[in-house]
DNA sequence: AAAAGATGCAACCGCTCCCCG
DNA sequence: CCGGGGAGCGGTTGCATCTTT
């Protein structure tokens, strides 16, 4: 896989610690270690001379890449990728925290999930309409800041009359999809209003007070984004749609055209990956104008970020006590 | 086919928290 | 109550791989 790296490992001023990629042999000590003692005691891991590696190093390494529930080289389904949102919007960075939600995934996955997200982000607020090239990836070009009016008219109606035609809104099924003035108590809280029903949790009760309409651009603070639009109707929940397996489907609405829902993408099943199901569905929206969550303009997702809600306690139940992996 | 740019991810660092003596 | 050590967490870095031109 990946060679050594030559510029971080090997050590400096203290050779005695090894840093650096691990090796098979020392994952076979650590995970030793971890049998026989549980995961912890990482420091007499060094001290009795196992590895040459810090404590936090062997923890890190446990946590990360041994564990055994771990989803190792899964992209992050879809759902996954609504409950780091949404939970990143109610607990903020608590990457720990919002792991313990995800089975199989761990707080560094999700601190790189959204990383990854933030810098998508960043770089589409600065290139005003996003682009896809038919039969490729997400094109890097087209989030230039220095091209992206230079590019080519939309091919794809679907996805091109998501963003940056008005002024951002977001609404909700059974929300009239015609109304500009929606009630920001349930608009900026469409996640957790869907979301506690995959924990078959009541809704939450409404905030305390009137919450403001959030903006693309106000996460980045940049001034300059264009003006955007993206409705993202949660399909299900409110509005008696069928949730299946916890997941609301999301439709696109064009809002000056039509309420009407353009396409729904079946939900996967929940937290569990399905790479057909993602490979299949990438293909998808590429030929027809079905729009995977992974594939939308990150801006879209951040309408339904929380600003700060301190009266508002976190409608998420604890999750689930440690398996007995995590004991071992 | 090659170069350039974008993306994903493993791992380190510094700080904070918690427990124990 | 206080200090030290270990563990945990969030931020950041840098390389490998992938994608696009």
């Amino acid at each position: 896989m990946k060679r050594p790296r030559g510029g971080r490992g090997g050590g400096g001023e203290q050779p005695a610690v090894r840093k650096g990629p691990w090796a098979p042999e020392e994952d076979e000590v650590l995970m030793r270690h971890v049998q026989e003692h549980g995961p912890r005691e990482w420091s007499s891991i060094r001290s009795k001379g196992l590895l040459p590696r810090t404590g936090k190093s062997c923890r890190l390494r446990w946590v990360n890449k041994l564990r055994p529930d771990l989803k190792t080289g899964c992209k992050f389904s879809a759902e996954e990728e609504r409950v780091v949102i949404d939970l990143q919007a109610q607990f903020g960075n608590k990457w720990a925290k919002i792991a313990t939600y995800l089975h199989g995934r761990t707080d560094n996955d999700v601190k790189n999930f959204w990383s990854t997200r933030q810098k998508r982000l960043a770089r589409l607020l600065r290139a005003p309409m996003p682009r896809r090239r038919p039969g490729g990836k997400q094109s890097s070009s087209g989030a230039s800041s220095s091209h992206a009016h230079e590019l080519p008219a939309p091919k794809n109606p679907c996805l091109d009359m998501i963003p940056f035609q008005e002024p951002m809104t977001t609404h909700h099924v059974g929300e009239s999809s015609g109304s500009s003035s929606q009630d920001p108590n349930t608009t900026n809280h469409r996640a957790v209003a869907h979301f506690p029903g995959a924990y078959g949790l009541p809704p939450p009760p409404p905030p305390p007070t009137p919450l403001p309409i959030m903006h693309a651009g106000a996460e980045q603070g940049s001034s300059s984004a264009a003006p955007a639009t993206a409705l993202l109707l949660p399909y299900g929940g409110d509005a008696g749609y069928p949730v299946a397996g916890g997941v609301d489907p999301l439709v696109f609405v064009d809002p000056a055209a039509s309420p009407e829902p353009l396409e729904v993408v079946p939900p996967g099943p929940f937290f569990r990956l399905d790479d057909d199901y993602v490979h299949a569905g990438r293909a998808m929206h590429r030929d027809v104008c079905g729009v995977r969550f992974d594939d939308l303009p990150p801006e879209a997702f951040d309408f339904f970020e929380l600003p700060n809600l301190p009266a508002w306690p976190p409608p998420f139940p604890p999750p689930p006590p440690p398996s007995q992996h995590d004991q071992l």
